[in-house]
DNA sequence: CCGCCTATGTTTACGATGTAAACATAGGCG
DNA sequence: CGCCTATGTTTACATCGTAAACATAGGCGG
């Protein structure tokens, strides 16, 4: 069965970072953005209470899980940036790879955005600002006689349309299609006026 | 205590109308879309399983109430639409009541939209569909000259960028901000080229 | 008007979950 | 070498969704 297996040792090499890749692998199985404690802690042959060990609560292995998904998001929003060689194409294929990588992991996009863990003090701000960082480079760019304000605006909107497309797609509200994804995301250029 | 009262006879009167009532009652007080079916029994006054009486499972009370939230949302857009005397002022004036909508009723909000119960079975649809065609005749009345598929794609894009500030602004990552809802809203203007 | 039938609630029960508390062990540091 | 602490286990409990068996109320046929 898809158990991951070693424990040859009573202590666990890394058991945190086991739990964490188990839940992820467990979450590509899913649509839906619910793991469940001992399910991890089954997946991993490991007792069920052992989590805590490594993770306060529930609520902690998630803001663990969103991390690292917010993290592979900003890496898939950079890699498809790099790829263009012109500052608004770059824009837009970010665009698209926000939307593409949220119907490529359905349980784990739903993770980070649905299950909302308000307390500040886990990372998931941070690779969230790294996304947040390069939008705004972009915008900078793309509007360089903007005002702040004016580009704070175009930041949000480019954001809540990517994010908006996404979160509509998974949910069956929109049909999730490449095309669409590109009109949607390439019709949007707020600096021309 | 925030409980009912009534439950004078043995038989509730319409049970189902305050089973619905409570939790839409319930979610109020919360922030996170969840009820919990035992909860909603006790705040009616009634056994826990009573509920299954009247809904399938807790998959079918969400479902109601996301289809009462989704009939309360199309109300406030079209409100909002009448109240102003122009095309493209109703047009804005029912994006920024559907932000605005999910940030006075954030847990219903989150309801309607996270538990995507994806059966076509419910009234869910529908109630969208009130929304959906007011949408659809707006950006039709606002782009006469475009095509079909133009149009489908403004659509699209007007509805992912109402739906992202909502979720965003719900989610703590963009500030709840009036200003910035007018803002993000009235700068979309797709039909202007 | 009476008695049964069915719609509507209740009780009890079961498995699963998140989590706290007490216990066990392994491996590094004195 | 022996203890101490970090890490994992066992046990336990409250809660949840839900199934099954039971109870009652109130309308309908006689």
């Amino acid at each position: 069965m898809g158990t991951q297996q070693h424990k040859a040792t009573y202590h666990h090499g890394d058991l945190r970072r086991a739990l964490i890749e188990s839940a992820l692998q467990l979450l590509e199985t899913r649509d839906d953005g619910d793991v469940g404690l001992r399910e991890v802690a089954r997946h991993t042959c490991v007792s069920a209470t052992a989590v805590y060990r490594h993770f306060p609560d529930k609520a902690a292995l998630y803001a663990a899980l969103a991390a690292e998904g917010f993290e592979r998001l900003a890496d898939a929003q950079l890699a498809a940036a790099r790829r263009a060689r012109e500052d608004s194409a770059a824009f837009r294929a970010s665009g698209q790879a926000y939307v593409r990588f949220a119907l490529a992991n359905p349980a784990l996009f739903r993770l980070m955005t649905s299950h909302m863990h308000r307390d500040g003090s886990t990372g998931v701000l941070l690779a969230d600002n790294r996304a947040a960082r390069l939008l705004r480079e972009q915008v900078a760019r793309l509007m360089p006689a903007a005002s702040e304000a004016e580009r704070a605006v175009t930041v949000v909107q480019a954001w809540a349309l990517v994010h908006g497309l996404a979160v509509l797609m998974l949910g069956g509200r929109i049909p999730p299609d490449a095309a669409l994804i590109e009109a949607a995301v390439n019709e949007f250029r707020p600096w021309r006026h």
